[in-house]
RNA sequence: GCCAGGGUAGCUCAAUGGCAGAGCACCGCUUUCGUAAAGCGGGGGUUGUGGGUUCAAUUCCCAUCCUUGGCUCCA
């Protein structure tokens, strides 16, 4: 018995029915862009046998999310296809939808290049143009395997191996081709209207360095034409706020073959953007009770030692260099520093919490392959804190950092933060009780203030758990940002102690924190959110003051330095263009605000002023000038 | 680290087994101008680096460095 209800409308059948009959029997206007269905969610195609039970029905429709998504995995499987033609002897592996198109990973018998797609893209084209309907075959276990065994797909034989023995299989053929797949499908290959081939890479099986490489070959399906241009054309526009091109533009930053990989040099433009970004960090920490500290970027290799540093994080570790028979080491860190800190006398529960920060600059090897303009470098600043509480002061304290973050990214109008707790991984360190109350502390703050978050189940460190923040870049990419995270085994390795209020030796709890994360990062982050438009308060040119002809250069200078004596950033530009030409560069340069000074402005005592966006002019007084540029909030 | 692209003037990009080019930027001169580029002239290159093939290499080959995209979003 199948009993089906949609839009209101029930129809119930005694024997087995497919869900294109159903939409026929139910006389659905305009099933002609319906490539699927839905029962009570679980997505089926529209020929697939419905097992017996009572549903709820909704349509997907080509051009919806869940559409789309069906359709471009139809179309990884036309790739697939393709490729085996091409390629004959090719193995496959997986081939998933993803966020913007999908993928296949194939390992064939000769290398696939860049110069192969267009021929790949053909022929899938010819694939397409057949249009093969996507039939469902369900296998029991021993047939699927010997199935996947004789096409010699060894990759489709070790999925089969590691799917669940009570799953049933399915295997999904469209014209000659046939592949292990869970589905669903398209109802046939004409239903893929436009698609692109995008890039090649190499991708380990499973994601794993010991496993052999295989092609990936990625590519994106629209139902419409139009659709894949807009996509692309969006691609372009990424591209253009992309913080590597505007960091070269806008004179940000740079980096150098004889500095080093990874390295970052801070133009003055950037310089000031960082120290403003600081200058209200360290403000804001100190208002919140916060001790500022200051500490190395070398130590000994007997500190990271005891840190355990030198133990499990060596592969990120700068070499050491011996100096007077020692060696020394980068910092990848700054906690064994603070903790030092901390050791330096005897604590009392009095001072607890102990909060110590730091732009903690570290530097970490990272692989070659990984690096990517200022989100991922080698050597970095951390707005570090670290903060030493009771265990029973655990959860206050994380809601005064959580109080911060957000008092401190909300100054950046950041919007769509995610949220995500991690807990106790396999291998881990301290009592499950210990766990289980540091977990419950995170997730009650979490709950207590109503925060949207996942669980990244085992994903804390082997010390403890965590709270992160992750922001998002122009290409929609997470990258971490704010982390909260809970120490047990530092304050053991240091042997960490205060003396509480019997005068016993209890052992504190370390609260790791950072709000940006890697300040490099953030302002990487900070050049896309902003498409390189730095908000007056960070702009590291405010006002730019632009003369018209010779006779305004005496007035220029005197407004420049009454800017200047009001802690203006000022930049004047006197040079012999014409006005439209300094306006253009001006505008080029992204500054918040124009002035434009001529004999008129020079006589009036004014100032003719642009701001950032707009054509409009707007004539204020010298007097006034201070006060108006105080209230611009571009 | 691994796979696939790429590296030509400060930037964006052209070209070719036979003298390496343009635009912007820079410098000089002319112009002194009113809201998105005034005109003319000039300097600037061991074509990432090292090696090989060749009469001849920026081009072809090898190595190396840097850089771009990617390396579980699982049938």
């Amino acid at each position: 018995m199948i009993k089906l209800v949609y839009n209101g409308k029930e129809k119930s059948y005694d024997d087995w029915i497919v869900p294109a009959k159903v939409l026929a029997d139910l006389q659905v206007v305009d099933v002609s862009s319906v490539v699927a269905v839905e029962l009570d969610g679980k997505v089926y195609d529209l020929m697939r046998k419905i097992p017996p039970g009572a549903y709820n029905l909704s349509l997907i429709t080509a051009d919806s999310e869940k559409g789309l998504e069906v359709m471009r995995h139809s179309c990884a499987h036309v790739m697939a296809e393709a490729i085996k033609q091409l390629f004959p002897g090719t193995k496959l592996g997986v081939g998933p939808t993803i966020e913007n198109g999908f993928y296949y990973d194939v390992l064939p018998p000769t290398q696939i290049r860049d110069e192969h797609l267009p021929k790949i893209e053909e022929e899938m084209r010819r694939l397409v143009q057949k249009n093969s309907r996507f039939e469902r075959i369900e296998k029991p276990r021993d047939e699927a395997l010997d199935i996947a065994k004789k096409a010699g797909e060894d990759f489709k034989v070790e999925i089969i191996n590691q799917i669940d023995p009570k799953d049933s299989l399915s295997f999904y053929k469209d014209g000659d081709f046939m592949d292990l797949c869970r589905g669903p499908h398209i109802p046939s290959t004409s239903w893929i209207k436009a698609f692109k081939l995008t890039k090649i890479s190499g991708a380990y099986w499973k994601g794993d360095e010991k496993n052999v490489m295989l092609t990936r070959i990625y590519g994106i399906a629209f139902d419409t034409e139009d659709k894949l241009k807009k996509h692309f054309e969006l691609l372009e526009k990424a591209k253009e706020i992309d913080h590597r091109k505007l960091g070269m533009k806008l004179d940000i930053f740079s980096s150098d073959l004889n500095i080093g990989p990874g390295l970052t040099l801070w133009h003055p433009n950037g310089a000031v953007i960082k120290y403003l970004i600081e200058k209200f960090w360290y403000d804001l920490h100190l208002n919140c009770d916060y001790q500022i500290v200051s500490t190395p970027h070398i130590a000994t290799e007997d500190l990271f030692k005891i840190s355990g540093h030198l133990e499990n994080y060596k592969d990120f570790m700068y070499g050491g260099f011996e100096t007077d028979n020692r060696t020394y080491r980068l910092k990848p860190m700054n906690c064994p520093f603070h903790i030092t800190i901390y050791r330096s006398t005897n604590r009392s529960y009095k001072e607890l919490p102990i909060r110590y920060a730091e732009m903690g600059t570290v530097y970490r090897y990272e692989k070659g392959g990984v690096m990517h303009g200022l989100m991922r470098v080698r050597g970095f600043t951390i707005d570090d804190a670290h903060v030493f509480v009771a265990p029973d002061q655990v959860e206050e304290e994380v809601n005064r950092i959580y109080d911060l973050t957000l008092n401190f990214l909300g100054r950046f109008g950041f919007k769509g933060l995610e949220t995500q707790l991690s807990t106790r991984p396999k291998e881990f360190i301290g009592t499950i009780e210990e766990w289980n109350s540091a977990e419950k502390s995170l997730e009650n703050v979490l709950k207590g203030r109503g925060v949207k978050y996942g669980v990244e189940l085992g994903g804390g460190a082997f010390y403890g758990p965590k709270i992160s923040v992750y922001i998002k870049d122009s290409l929609g990419r997470s990258w971490q940002c704010s982390t909260i995270q809970l120490d047990f085994n530092l304050p053991q390795r240091f042997k960490l102690q205060y003396a509480d209020k019997t005068n016993t030796q209890s052992r504190p709890i370390i609260i790791h924190r950072a709000l940006m994360g890697s300040v490099e990062r953030f302002i990487g982050v900070l050049i896309e959110h902003y498409e390189g438009k730095f908000p007056y308060w960070l702009a590291p040119v405010q006002v730019k003051v632009l003369t018209v002809g010779k006779d305004a250069e005496e007035y220029a200078k005197e407004v420049q330095k009454i800017l200047k004596d009001n802690s203006v950033r000022v930049k004047l530009d006197s040079s012999d263009d014409r006005i439209g030409g300094k306006i253009r560069v001006a505008i080029d340069e992204k500054v918040p605000v124009i002035a434009v000074l001529g004999v008129k402005e020079s006589q009036e005592r004014s100032a003719n002023l642009r701001i950032r966006g707009s054509e409009k002019q707007t004539v204020v007084k010298l007097s006034e000038l201070i006060q108006f540029l105080s209230s611009v909030n571009s």
